[in-house]
DNA sequence: TCTGGGGTCCTAGGACCC
DNA sequence: TCTGGGGTCCTAGGACCC
């Protein structure tokens, strides 16, 4: 018999616990107890271990509302480590790569990527990817495959939930689909956030099949045709494809918390000079150029005891640049037209907008500044300080002392990017 | 005492024009 | 007394994701 047109059907792996488990690949003592990973500034609970799931701690909770739970479970508690899940994230998408065709980075810790072939092959493919990255990186995914990214990710589900999949899980036709999405409540399907669930739920609409069986012209009606490509995805339809090659970002943010409240503008002007210059390298890194700064301050908006403030302001600049020197001038003009004296500020941030990829630049013939030059002294500037770690290299704004720097008190070491940080066999 | 950071897409509604 | 309507552009804000 004549075999069908072959479908080509989306496969997605997730990676367990991402953070965690790269903290057990360099600390074995971690593996089978309680593990979790703080967001920056040590604010919040943004990874857990499996253990910690099951002892019920949410995900996002502030560390000191389950401090109480941390203790009487002995979970073992880290700060964020960017760095290491940074290198060990790119292990694993290159592993990927190295075993199919095509893929699409779509997170840290999640990649998206086609396979073809009988439901046997596809199969044997997904375990074979699933195997592989667990013996070349030690990090442990789950792969869910569909006929749509949506549905993949609700095999993907599936593969991580239910005992007895080996972190693999297909859903090939929709027969099969109808029965799995008629047991996943509505909140789990992927694109249905917290809005969107109370709405759907107050109409009785509880699963995700429901959603899928759901009237078109209301769907579109109260969620716009984002909505309707969420139920179409539910159905087996695709409206989403494999994006191989990454869009250049649109704007670049940098913010932090500060670890300490900050009250004089010295600190802040060293704290909105150090993220513009970090955001001017990740504009240069992706070849952009900006002629627009957005910058805001704000006090801690958790303690509605003290004083509170909020200003932003948005600064066009003369031309468009990547040269940090420039940024970092007019974000600092910006900074002291808002900046007001008296409040304890918790958190700053700059957004550089309305990126531009470079050689589509518009020189302006009135600038006296000379851009070749500027091109040349970042590129060396970035050189070194990729080569050597960051904050060798620094305009003098940012300062030297940073005493409003985040908290990070359980940090783990750069195992495998720092050579004074690598692991010891003993 | 202690609550992260970085993105995208879509639309309603105002401003403005003819 | 009668007081249009359609198109476009822009932006703020809402919703989502990891």
């Amino acid at each position: 018999m004549q075999s069908t047109k072959q479908i080509k059907y989306f496969a997605i792996v997730d990676c367990n616990s991402f953070y965690v488990s790269c903290e057990r690949v360099f600390n074995p003592s971690l593996k089978n107890v309680p593990v979790v990973i703080l967001s920056n500034n040590d604010g919040c609970i943004v990874s857990r271990s499996q253990e910690v799931k099951e002892i019920g701690i949410p995900a996002g909770m502030p560390l000191f509302k389950c401090e109480r739970d941390i203790k009487a479970s002995n979970t073992k508690v880290f700060s964020s480590n960017y760095t290491l899940y940074a290198d060990m994230s790119k292990r694993v998408m290159d592993t990927i790569a190295h075993l199919v065709p095509e893929i699409e980075v779509y997170s840290i810790d999640e990649a998206f990527f086609q396979v073809m072939g009988d439901h046997q092959e596809i199969k044997e493919k997904i375990k074979q990817v699933r195997e592989t990255i667990l013996q070349w990186t030690g990090i442990p995914t789950s792969i869910g495959v569909g006929k749509t990214k949506t549905l993949a990710k609700v095999a993907n589900h599936i593969a991580k939930k239910e005992k007895g999949t080996n972190g693999t899980y297909c859903l090939f036709d929709n027969k099969q689909a109808e029965l799995v999405l008629r047991d996943l409540p509505v909140q789990e399907v992927w694109g249905v956030g917290r809005r969107i669930a109370e709405k759907l739920i107050r109409r009785r609409i509880t699963t995700a099949l429901g959603l899928a069986k759901s009237n078109d012209r209301w769907i579109k009606e109260q969620f716009t045709v984002v909505g309707l490509k969420i139920v179409n995805e539910l159905r087996g339809i695709p409206c989403y494809d494999l994006e191989q090659v990454p869009q250049p970002r649109k704007n670049i943010v940098s913010s932090r918390s500060f670890g300490y409240p900050v009250i004089e503008q010295k600190d802040l002007e060293e704290a909105i000079a150090t993220y513009t210059a970090r955001a001017a390298e990740k504009m240069r890194k992706q070849e952009s150029v900006t002629q627009y700064i957005y910058i805001y301050i704000t006090t801690n908006r958790f303690q509605p005891n003290s004083k509170q403030y909020y200003n932003s302001i948005s600064v066009k600049l003369p031309s468009q640049t990547d040269y940090s020197p420039t940024l970092i001038h007019y974000a600092l003009k910006g900074l002291r037209t808002i900046y007001k004296p008296g409040f304890q500020y918790k958190k700053a941030g700059v957004m550089l907008s309305f990126l531009v990829p470079k050689p589509e630049m518009q020189i302006n013939l009135f600038d006296s500044y000379d851009t070749e030059k500027q091109t040349n002294v970042m590129k060396v500037f970035d050189r070194l300080n990729n080569r050597y770690g960051h904050n060798i290299m620094k305009v003098a704004s940012e300062g030297l002392k940073k005493g409003w720097i985040m908290k990070s008190d359980y940090k783990s070491n750069k195992y495998t990017t720092d050579w004074n940080e690598i692991p010891v066999v003993s």
